[in-house]
DNA sequence: GCTTTAAAAAGTAAGAT
DNA sequence: ATCTTACTTTTGAAAGC
């Protein structure tokens, strides 16, 4: 009886030492990548739902805390690439994503995916672009989505191309090495979507 | 009328052509023949008669693979025995030939939001990261298949065992598709 | 889980020209 | 800037780490 006792002070030990880890990996990672509070504690949330169903059983706990965080970015509308998490974790971007389907499906979060409108005002700040080029930005996103312009593309390069067409028709232009780089993605594709969207949507760029 | 231009794209399939073999052996005979233990236990061999790709294990096992039908696959596994025999080595008479997984692609002709095809199916029914890969994944029990849709309305049904395996995943998809007033 | 094979879909990427 | 090559996803078997 003492010695199971003692186990369970083991184990308890154990859960509430691994648990303090996996918070302190989400702070870590959110600190690095300047993510609001709202987005810690949301992942937090999402990490001990999966504690509580078993989910980290054959799995790292800092792999469940970054896919527990990049479903957090997601959740709340802040969204991050698989590479941006991978770029402040110790776990490959693979890895994170199979992870992150995993608890995505076990926990039922059912995300829809990441819609590229949910890029622009991370993107616009990095560009030091105004509140109305976000503004033209979005509405050009919610043009080409209507136009069927979005499916299967990648959401940062799609966003990338609206605020690149945005800043020009704003007079602020950015140049597509300047937007690529804060999208991460090259200038092809860049180039490939603000075609597109210009020519389907009707968009004069003079320059 | 009923088509969709359904193409098998792969034919994969495995059987016994012998109780062992000498890789070492064959990959001296055959010329092409790729054997690095350390690397992957299996000895790959490619022939272009139909084109196929092998991987042939000391158990005396064999992959075939990149076959374009099932009559291909059963041409290329006999041709292959009969090389193995003209360099001495005996073969299993009538190999029982399994097809493992077939892979074929279709074209449902239509421009697809795939969005609105993740909500319809379920977002707990399928997979679809943009982000990663531009197929919607949708993985259906009756035919056990998985299909990858596209926008351009272009498909790929893998994971069939037999051609009417990947027609009925076309059709399911192009039924579910159209019941939603998706197509 | 990984290693190796083949193949399609469409997007993105990297290095070369 | 454009071309080529290549990697992303899915599937299945094989023997072994």
């Amino acid at each position: 009886r003492l010695r199971k006792w003692q186990r369970r002070i083991r184990v308890s030990n154990a859960t509430e030492r691994n648990l303090a880890f996996a918070l302190s990996e989400l702070d870590r990672m959110a600190s690095a990548l300047g993510l609001p509070r709202t987005v810690r504690e949301t992942a937090a949330v999402v990490y001990r739902k999966a504690v509580d169903k078993n989910l980290i059983r054959g799995r790292s706990i800092e792999g469940v805390a970054a896919a527990a965080l990049y479903a957090a970015c997601r959740q709340c509308s802040v969204p991050r690439t698989l590479d941006e998490i991978g770029e402040v974790s110790r776990v490959s971007r693979k890895e994170i994503g199979r992870t992150y389907r995993f608890i995505s499906r076990e926990l039922s979060l059912k995300l829809m995916p990441t819609s590229p409108i949910d890029y622009v005002p991370r993107f616009c700040s990095g560009l030091n672009l105004k509140g109305e080029v976000q503004s033209r930005g979005v509405e050009i996103l919610r043009q080409a989505s209507e136009k069927e312009l979005t499916s299967g593309r990648g959401p940062t390069g799609v966003a990338a191309a609206a605020i690149y067409i945005a800043s020009i028709l704003c007079g602020e232009r950015r140049t597509q090495r300047e937007v690529a780089d804060v999208a991460g993605v090259t200038e092809v594709t860049i180039r490939n979507r603000y075609k597109e969207l210009a020519e389907e949507l009707d968009i004069e760029i003079i320059l | 009328m009923s088509d969709y231009n359904i193409k098998i794209e792969n034919v994969v399939a495995s059987t016994k052509l012998a109780e062992e073999f000498d890789l070492t052996k064959i990959e001296a005979e055959f010329e092409g023949a790729e054997y690095n233990k350390q690397k992957f236990p299996g000895l790959v061999y490619r022939v272009s008669d139909p084109k196929a790709a092998f991987l042939v294990f000391t158990s005396g096992k064999v992959v075939c693979t990149g076959a374009k039908n099932v009559d291909d696959v059963h041409t290329v596994i006999g041709n292959m025995a009969q090389k193995l025999n003209d360099i001495g080595i005996k073969t299993i008479e009538n190999p029982e030939i399994t097809v493992q997984n077939i892979v074929a692609s279709a074209d449902l002709q239509a421009v697809l939001n795939l969005n609105a095809i993740a909500i319809g199916l379920g977002l707990e029914n399928i997979e679809y990261e943009p982000e990663q890969f531009p197929g919607l994944v949708y993985r259906i029990d009756d035919p056990k298949v998985v299909v990858l849709i596209f926008s351009s309305g272009k498909l790929v049904v893998t994971g069939g065992k037999s051609p009417e395996n990947c027609e009925q995943g076309v059709e399911v998809v192009r039924q579910q598709l159209d019941s939603m007033g998706l197509l």
